[in-house]
DNA sequence: TCCGTTCGATACAGAAATGTATCCGATACA
DNA sequence: TGTATCGGATACATTTCTGTATCGAACGGA
């Protein structure tokens, strides 16, 4: 995104060489990672040649910055779509599991957000927009913790809403750590439930 | 290290210039990340030239991992230690004090042990050995927590000892993402302490 | 101290990646 | 449909990295 000031008119084209840009970065960023990737592969992988590539972004950062943005937000709907389902009262176990299922699905996201978080570590701009992606994601999940309290009561142990949310979090980057290596989805997803599980819900709670 | 089959005599310069390279190539893949780092930063970093590089090792994968083997073997030493330290017992807050002490150190391990994760999750055969290593650790967390049974419980959602480990393990990955983003070390240990607490403890449990 | 071996420096050739300048076909709008 | 603008291809210059071959100095054992 070279040129700003004067509003340049955008083309159809533009929009969609764009799009398969971006499409084609995810793919080669997932197999070789971000930082053993050249510009000209992604162009290869779209069918663009390097000018392509030059027209719509100034290097492969702000691509891979524009591509994780894209997808965080498209995940981060899904999410807050699967904790909107319930009525004003939220069943925690109902939400565990249509959070846990939409959750750990792509491997390849795995891949790429990782590289990420290793790159946003270190740069502080970068950090700094990744920990408010996170703490949007933390709130939501908090609103909808704290309309639970009349079925479940919290471990104290944790502290306020806001700490279990943080725990949960914890919990879903814990279980990607190792679905990383094992690429076990199903067992992940279990087992990423129990987590939540016996986070949320009081120790003597262990219906069903 | 390029010869084998014929066993070559080892100089103590040798050994000197290896351990240099290595500790070289951690300060810069800590700063800038592996996969951003060419063999000449590293040597440049550590006062040789390219030839006593390619004296020492093949590729930059394989100084990588024989420095992730040194750093993680220290690592889980100290951890080893700090499990020992108390009687054939196991005092559960006591033990997670002096873990969560040990842990959450360095900023730049952090860095270089998740460059290290998302290396290995797009290689087979560096996977299998970090997971054998996790497994390990594990398998030392679950010995040591067997030994508590007589004095807490541990909550039932959790399954056998097993997953406890496991879920002791996804703990501290989890702190460690968060870490890696806000940098606030003493904030992560304290947060650390607390969820393994809640994990470990019955529900009830939330004594002093 | 001497000598064979080992270690690391230097120089070189080739490959790969980057960024830019230029040109022509595509596209939107009248 | 004509035309001004836009988008992407191509070609080129430059930089950076890699790997190897060779050589002299350092080393360790006698």
């Amino acid at each position: 995104m070279a040129v700003e000031g004067t509003t340049r008119r955008v083309t159809r084209r533009r929009v969609r060489t764009r799009a398969n840009l971006l499409d084609a970065a995810f793919e080669v960023f997932a197999a070789k990672g971000f930082g053993r990737v050249s510009i000209e592969e992604i162009c290869e992988a779209a069918g663009y040649s390097r000018g392509a590539f030059y027209s719509n972004f100034d290097s492969l950062d702000e691509l891979f910055f524009a591509l994780y943005r894209q997808r965080a937000d498209l995940i981060a709907e899904q999410v807050s779509g699967a904790l909107a389902v319930d009525g004003p009262d939220l069943d925690v176990p109902a939400a565990v599991d249509r959070v846990t299922e939409v959750l750990l699905l792509d491997h390849d996201w795995l891949l790429v957000k990782t590289d990420f978080l290793v790159h946003a570590a270190r740069d502080p701009a970068v950090a700094q927009t990744l920990l408010e992606h996170r703490a949007r994601l933390r709130g939501a999940i908090a609103d909808r913790l704290a309309r639970a309290r009349g079925h479940t009561a919290l471990p104290a142990v944790l502290g306020d809403i806001d700490g279990a949310a943080h725990a949960v979090v914890a919990a879903y980057d814990g279980v990607t750590t190792q679905l990383l290596l094992d690429k076990d989805v199903e067992h992940a997803r279990g087992w990423l439930k129990q987590l939540l599980t016996a986070l949320l819900t009081d120790g003597s709670d262990t219906t069903e």
